[in-house]
DNA sequence: GATCTTATTTGCAATGATTACCACTATTGA
DNA sequence: TCAATAGTGGTAATCATTGCAAATAAGATC
């Protein structure tokens, strides 16, 4: 008896998702599965659009990437180097974005909403400005 | 001299705006634009889904309505009683909300932007979980 | 190396909330 | 009453994202 994956748990290495993991790499910015795309393109490095955004999906719903929306609605990715919980002070220009912890934040998160009777409680804190090389 | 309104300023009142404020002002939760027409429809009122889109664009511009962006993207309205700068405890299954303010939260906020040298700050801080009637 | 299984890729057609248009309607001041 | 124009709302367009199904290609096995 020789199941392959029993588990339904496999991952190939394919030419495409080196070469996205290689643009979120080499980045510091939330980027969108469009810019991404198109980095790629320029590159020479043939990958589908569909692809570019099955894969982005695939990385964070694992937790590889981290995921925020903007104002307008579009997804932004990137690769963070803490698989801790934290946050970000995201430069609302160019996108660059610092993580940072609140333990402060968590401790009150937490406190407000049990005493309001509320369970399954999650947060969101994201911090925007202009980050020092835009001004 | 009698420009009528030379920095393009009024505001005529129309049987939709009434209607809409009444479907607002009875509510406490958090409301999708497709949501509020439902219910104005249901009443009987009629009221174009396009008219609802602008008023709750508009009330949303001028500050008299919150809003937030759920996770798929669908933008929610609420009239908050606090005209105060303030956050939200919201119920991820009825919309039901509760303002919470942060004085800590903000503090810490503006320290942490300060201390990247980002400018221009703005934040997002909102908590979602399961009220006591959903449990 | 040949072969097979199926994870991945990808072009293209939906989706779905929101917005743009814009002709038509109705409020309000005179 | 009447003109000026804010407001309305049906319909088409936008746009990021997903569904789909056929084609491709890892990589395990022979
Ligand atoms: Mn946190
Ligand atoms: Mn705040
Ligand atoms: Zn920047
Ligand atoms: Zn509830």
């Amino acid at each position: 008896m020789s199941e392959s994956f029993p588990n339904g748990n496999s991952a190939r290495s394919t030419r495409q998702k080196r070469a996205l993991a290689g643009a979120l790499a080499r980045s510091s910015s939330f980027r969108s599965a469009q810019d991404l795309h198109a980095e790629l393109r320029l590159r020479g490095e043939r990958v589908g659009l569909t692809t570019v955004y099955n894969q982005l999906r695939a990385l964070a719903d694992t937790g590889e990437l981290d995921v925020l929306r903007t104002d307008e609605g579009e997804s932004l990715y990137r690769r963070c180097s803490s698989g801790q919980h934290h946050h970000h002070l995201v430069c609302r220009s160019c996108g660059m974005a610092v993580e940072v912890e609140a333990d402060a934040v968590e401790a009150w998160a937490e406190a407000v909403a049990r005493r309001n009777g509320f369970t399954a409680i999650t947060h969101t804190v994201e911090l925007t400005g202009v980050c020092p090389n835009c001004q």
